[in-house]
DNA sequence: GGCCGATGTTGACGGTGACAACATGCAGAG
DNA sequence: CTCTGCATGTTGTCACCGTCAACATCGGCC
């Protein structure tokens, strides 16, 4: 994860990268069932098995696919955290926004980076990968306990809102914006 | 949904419930991958095409299973929230509590309800299966938006749990408390 | 008693993940 | 400059899976 695409290889032209990407390409487009192994070597122009030298197993493409997608988290809530710093706003409700904005533009991934596909206690490489967003979060918050409530009702909307479940509903920014309050103002 | 396993049928006795069954062992014992069609059918003792009289397809079964796991759900939130009122205690927090362990008690079902496999807008029968407990959740709750976001909170909390994203911390029953507690208290 | 449809079986096909053996080409040692 | 080693990519193969089609079996209804 620190040069995570190491140095362009020799044959390909850093396939790692071009693989995630083609996974990632047909994870949106096709869902995490028409994600194959082989499916994804044939978007990436080479064989079947190509894959193998770069990841140990299918399971490992994905994890390292839902890495990338944690930094990506990441970086999208250091970057509101950082224009809420601007306006002095508390950092707390925009952070909730930038999560959920991440979940809705990203369906399918963030399915994959929570959910779905690789257990974390298989691939620990995607356990680490989550704990950066966690500090980001953690580090708006009064205490550790506050900030896995914060985080858990953040999660469970983005969940609750990609299945549906509660889609007739007020879906709009007022839900947020309320839900997230009442758990604010419950910590004041 | 109504007498979702329909008199015994002829052949075997009962095949889409020993299936369901079989189905749910394998899921528990062997994760959600070693959970096949085929292997379903031979730990319920027919051949490999016969769970197609009765699902019409592997997702469909999963989709099942995932719906008994709501009627279950919702059967323990009633039952929790007959307790509390037993008692006279506020209702919210004993459902959180019993949803919890529901959810920790069943990882890999619960992984199935939500998360993985089965697609809700693909089997729109799922979705009607979960609003059942909603509602019982709802009904412990001054409005719609407290219900929607109590769900959030205990449902994030609950995969967060089961991620291991928080095991090293304060997993005990204090948590749960204080987190719920500090929603419960916001809303007042 | 005999038909009929529901239930279960056998067989087949394309696709997939994984393994093994083989080919290719850069990189550094001599 | 050459040769050798190793990382990278390929071809071949195998068992398994989901699904379709054709066939067999059994109970209820006329």
């Amino acid at each position: 994860m620190s040069t995570w695409p190491p140095q362009p290889p020799y044959h390909h032209g850093n396939l790692p990268a071009a693989l995630l990407a083609a996974a990632e390409r047909l994870l949106r487009e096709h869902g995490p069932a028409g994600l194959s192994l082989r499916e994804v070597a044939r978007q990436a122009g080479v064989s079947h098995n190509a894959p193998y030298r770069h990841f140990p197993t299918r399971e490992a493409l994905l994890a390292a696919l839902a890495a990338e997608g944690f930094h990506r988290l990441d970086a999208v809530l250091r970057e509101a955290a950082a224009s809420a710093a601007q306006t002095g706003e508390a950092p707390l409700l925009p952070l909730g926004r930038a999560y959920l904005r991440f979940a809705a533009a990203h369906p399918a991934l963030y399915r994959l980076m929570f959910g779905a596909g690789p257990r974390k206690d298989e691939h620990p490489a995607l356990r680490a990968a989550a704990a950066p967003a966690f500090a980001t979060l953690a580090a708006c918050t009064p205490d550790r306990q506050a900030a896995i409530g914060a985080w858990a009702l953040v999660h469970g909307l983005a969940q609750l809102l990609q299945d549906g479940q509660v889609a007739e509903e007020l879906v709009g920014p007022e839900l947020i914006e309320a839900v997230l309050g009442r758990y604010v103002r419950g910590g004041a």
